[in-house]
DNA sequence: TGCTAATATGAAGCATACTACAAATAATGA
DNA sequence: TCATTATTTGTAGTATGCTTCATATTAGCA
């Protein structure tokens, strides 16, 4: 191993999912993160989301989901509207144009994360979520927010 | 878990690496790249470097190598001259005042490494670092690059 | 009721990542 | 030798993350 420390290797997967990602989605417009708040819009239409849903979600800072949704209101992806209920928030909400590419995003998903397990058993990848899981809390808890 | 996506915990767990080194890192004016780029120029004493090396050694691209070495640059932590030898090159050297960062860098990491891994036992962590550069290798072979 | 604190959003500025294109130099091979 | 190709670095533009400061609105309490 080139790299004798666990960040590295971690920030360079975490690198290269974004890349792939992008990618793909390139042909359909929309980048990974993009695709992201599209997930999550898409399997929220049940209920009201304001951009601080998608700020918890995503576990990304407010000025981050602005620059976002920003980018995607003006590809006609999503329309924001002041809440008239409470005018300090922002209601969310998909277009049609949205819909359509659900599945490209669950598509994309789901052979990227076959690709990265190739040559691993199922237990390994179990053993893997897991123990990533772990990590995730570890530093969830130290977080000062 | 809230998400069913392995990416989504990777990339939180990155970004919180590099922002937990940022704000540890902040009081001695560099950052957690920055910080990399010492390291791996700490540990190369015995040959030139060159930003070709720093390209490969972190995998990221040129460009990026050029932002970074400039901040770091107009900081006084490094010196770039053009390569004699070959023109197309440019040498990167440290400075004294790199040097006096060198044990607080490693004492971060150090410590980052160990607050991630709370609460695991030396086996889980050995599977986890196994399993974490399997994945690394599956995506590496998959580069173009 | 009316002041203060909390909440949600926004703007500005920075760092790091990328691609695409360009320029300078070196290496190659006809 | 000289033209073509490869290599290294640089520039421009974009996306995503952050912090800090600001603004608008709501909530809460004296």
């Amino acid at each position: 191993m080139k790299h004798n420390n666990t960040g590295f290797y971690i920030k360079r997967i975490s690198d290269y999912i974004e890349s792939d990602a992008n990618r793909a989605l390139e042909q359909y417009g929309i980048t990974c993160s993009q695709a992201r708040v599209l997930s999550f819009l898409l399997k929220s239409q049940d209920r009201v989301i304001i951009q601080k849903d998608i700020e918890k979600y995503l576990e990304i800072r407010h000025p981050t989901v602005i620059g976002i949704l920003q980018r995607m209101e003006s590809k006609g992806l999503i329309v924001s509207e002041i809440d008239p209920q409470d005018k300090r928030q922002r209601i969310i909400k998909l277009t049609g144009s949205a819909f359509e590419l659900e599945k490209r995003i669950t598509d994309h998903v789901e052979d990227a994360e076959q690709r990265m397990a190739e040559g691993m058993t199922k237990e390994e990848l179990d053993t893997f979520k897991q123990l990533l899981y772990k990590v995730y809390k570890n530093i969830s808890n130290q977080k000062k927010d």
